[in-house]
Order: C-alpha cells, then sequence, then structure tokens
DNA sequence: TAACGACCTAGCCAAATGGCTAGGTGATAG
DNA sequence: CTATCACCTAGCCATTTGGCTAGGTCGTTA
C-alpha cells in the first residue's frame, strides 16, 4: 500500500536480493487474495502492489519497479491490451520479470505473451499451491517457466510452419458481429462497408485461425479470449 | 477436517449457531485460498472442507453437513451436472444453504441454480472482497443473495415469456460439432444420424437459445458454458 | 523508392444453411 | 391410458456461405 516500501529491503536477510517484490494483478479479488496468501508462505516474496486494469498494472510497475509481475490477460475487454502490456513492461522494465496466469490456454496467447518477453506461463486451474513458489523461484534464477500443458502448446507452435498470424482489428471487429449472428449483408450495413469486405476479412481470419466455418471461427476466437 | 465439529459449536459464543461451517467447492486452488483467506477474516465463519470435483462436493457435504456450501459451477466439462449437484444438495440437505460462485454470467444458468435450491449467486469478478461476508451473513438470515448484475437476469428472466427452456443432450452433442467447423453433412455422419436430425436439433437450439446463425448458436452456447 | 501490411471491392459458382411443414418412435410421468 | 418429452426423418426453397481469382488505396517501414 505505502510507495516506498523499497527503502525497506536493504534490512532485510544477508543476501543481495533478501526479498522478491511482486506486483499482482487480476480484476478479481479472491484471486488476488488467494495469490497473495500463497506466495506470502514463503517469506522471500512479498506483494508490495495490486492491480485490476491495464492501466493500474503500467502504473505499479511504473512506481514500484517490482521484480515480478504476475498478471492475468484478462483484465480487460481486449486480451491483446495485455500483450500490449507485457511487451511494454519486458521492453522498459529489464530487471521485472513476468509471469502470466491464465484461466484458459490459447496456442496464440500463450506464444505471443512469450514472445514479446513473459518470463513465465501458467494455468490457474491446473496450478498446485507449491507450484507457484517454485515457479517464482525458477524464474528469479533466470528461467521461463511454462505449465502443465503450456509447454506442449510452444512445442506444437514451433512445430508448425505457420507462426504468429494474429487476427488484424477489422477481422476481430467482424468476428464479433459474426457471433452476434448477423448475416454478412447486415454486418456490411453496420460497419458502411461492403459485403465483399466482410467475405475478405472472414477468408483471412478463416485462414489464420484454420477455420474453414464462421461458427468454427467464433469458436476459437472466443477460445483464445479475442471477442 | 475432522467430522464432528459440530459438537464444538456449543462452547462457542452464546447465540444458537456460533459458527457458520463451511466447504468451498472451485477446481482452482488460487480461488480456494482466496477464499478461505476472505471469510476466515471474519471469525464466524470456518472453512471446514474444500472440494475441487462435483463428486468431492456430495462426499464433503454427506461427511460434514456443512451450514454453506460455497461452489463454482465449472467443476467439470458439464456444467448441467453441477446444477443437478445444487439441486440433490437443496434436496436432501434441508440446513445446508447453497452460494453459487460464477466467473461468467448465463441468464439460463442462474436462473436454473436458483430455480433448483441455490440460495445465492454471485459474479467473481464483480465481487468485492466485503460483499462475500456480507453475503454468506444475509443468506444465513434466509435472504437470497443476487451479485451485481445477477438482479438483472433474473428480473429478465421472469419478464420473458419462455421460460426454463433448456437444451437437451443431443443438442449439446450438435452444438459442439458445429463449433468444431463441421457441416450438418458430417454431424450426420459423425454421430449416425441423418442430415434432416442435425437441423431438426440445430432448428430447436436456435429457438431454446433465441439464436439465427449456428455462429451465434455457438457463441451463447459457449458463454453459457453449454459447451 | 519500393516493399509491405492493413484495408477495401467485385464477381463467380457449388455447397451449406435457415426456416418451414409434416410426419414418425419409444420411454416416462401423471 | 394418455400426454409429454426427447429423439428421429423427409422434402421444399430462398438465402447465405465458402472458396476462389483479380484487382484497388493508403500509410509505414526498409
Amino acid at each position: 500500500m505505502d510507495r516506498e516500501t523499497r527503502s525497506d529491503v536493504p534490512l532485510g536477510r544477508r543476501m543481495p536480493q533478501a526479498t522478491t517484490r511482486i506486483v499482482v494483478a487480476d480484476r478479481n479479488v479472491i484471486t488476488r487474495v488467494g495469490l497473495r496468501s500463497i506466495l506470502e508462505r514463503n517469506p522471500g516474496f512479498a506483494v508490495i502492489a495490486e492491480a485490476t486494469s491495464y492501466d493500474a498494472v503500467i502504473d505499479a510497475v511504473d512506481e514500484h519497479g517490482p521484480d515480478l509481475l504476475i498478471i492475468d490477460l484478462d483484465l480487460g475487454d481486449d486480451t491483446t491490451r495485455g500483450l500490449k502490456v507485457i511487451e511494454e513492461i519486458a521492453d522498459r522494465y529489464a530487471t521485472t520479470k513476468v509471469l502470466v496466469l491464465a484461466n484458459t490456454l490459447s496456442e496464440m496467447i500463450v506464444v505471443e505473451a512469450l514472445r514479446r518477453g513473459a518470463n513465465g506461463y501458467l494455468s490457474k486451474d491446473d496450478l498446485k499451491a507449491d507450484e507457484l513458489g517454485k515457479g517464482v523461484k525458477a524464474i528469479q534464477d533466470g528461467e521461463t517457466v511454462l505449465g502443465k500443458g503450456v509447454g506442449n502448446l510452444v512445442a506444437h507452435s514451433l512445430g508448425s510452419t505457420r507462426q504468429n498470424e494474429h487476427l488484424t482489428d477489422r477481422e476481430i471487429d467482424v468476428i464479433k458481429y459474426v457471433a452476434k449472428g448477423l448475416s454478412n449483408k447486415q454486418i456490411a450495413s453496420a460497419m458502411f462497408i461492403s459485403e465483399s469486405t466482410i467475405k475478405f476479412h472472414l477468408q483471412n481470419a478463416s485462414r489464420k485461425l484454420n477455420a474453414h466455418r464462421r461458427a468454427e471461427i467464433v469458436h476459437r476466437a472466443a477460445a483464445a479470449g479475442l471477442i
């Protein structure tokens, strides 16, 4: 809560980095309390700030310069915003590690998060209580931590030929309308562009998501947290 | 942990029910720890057991006969299973109240949960830390607690003419195939029934979900946690 | 300047879908 | 015994869709 906790650190234990100073970002208060509770079972960890929005994450990191940011990529409507935040923090704060905690696993999100500088990616549901502490320690030692199931996704992604084909803003807009059950003609009216363009965007989205039907596009985009 | 904790109760405070004995059911360890931590800030609450599956919920309630079950309806693949569990507990244990904690809000799930005997329904994301304790107390006083946004859903449901039209198993099966991008013909082959039947199920699902396109069916069913 | 990516448009055609009516069976509950 | 429900099938027809080729503009970046 008080911002200058950093000045306390020197009088900690005898080692150079006595305490791992952590910022927790999750919109869910239960999760924040749970994380704090689990982490602080380890005397070497201190949760110095919490954030519930992407803006608050940036502010908290600016203010505290923590050793670790534990972040859920579901702080807002737009998951890609979360990816940008990770990239920004990785770029600007070399000493701040980033651990992503996800509710759902999507190959695209995992790969993008790691590519942009995340040091770890854990699935909330598969997590055991002791794994969190171990993961944090491993990250502090410079390792990259991938939770159960996450490694497979990454391996699969490396094996596949196509890389990082992420949806454009426009494609996502169209998919949102599709999810609402509109026809291409109706979407064209709503977006003030021609039906041809709707089909164009959907064709591209199909390719990128490896889907062949609009129902599948919607399902995959939803699973990836893009809509 | 020990099952006859109830015998301790009389030497508690002076009131009849000194301690509210709570079972927490959530597959996510972070959430369980968080709930325990938040609840136990109040000396009148004791979390006496945790469960991570629907079967374990039944076992825990059988064993402890708690005053309150706090349950997430996402303990398995099938949300309707959670509804059945609520119904079973409400039927068999009149003294055990049920509070549902949901990640996402779906009108159908909310209405069904309450209809089957849940005493409260809160959204995890919208929850403030103090609201949980207040909600538990209110439920113990016999009130029904609906979180922010939940009340609207219920009101909306009461106002609508169609009630409780839930999808059948078969309809859900078909929708799962649709979500994977299969055509009606392909689904018919996979399910060993005629294409006409696939269309029949989808027509019925459309009506029940108030959707008019298969993409919308998939989206709504996914949002409701049905697939 | 050239290349690139995001965006926009057009037209073609086979296949799939949605919306409808009109039937059937078997199991189960009142 | 009958009503109800879940499930299954058939056919019709207008509309939508997927998949394709073949163009265009604009702004940014190499």
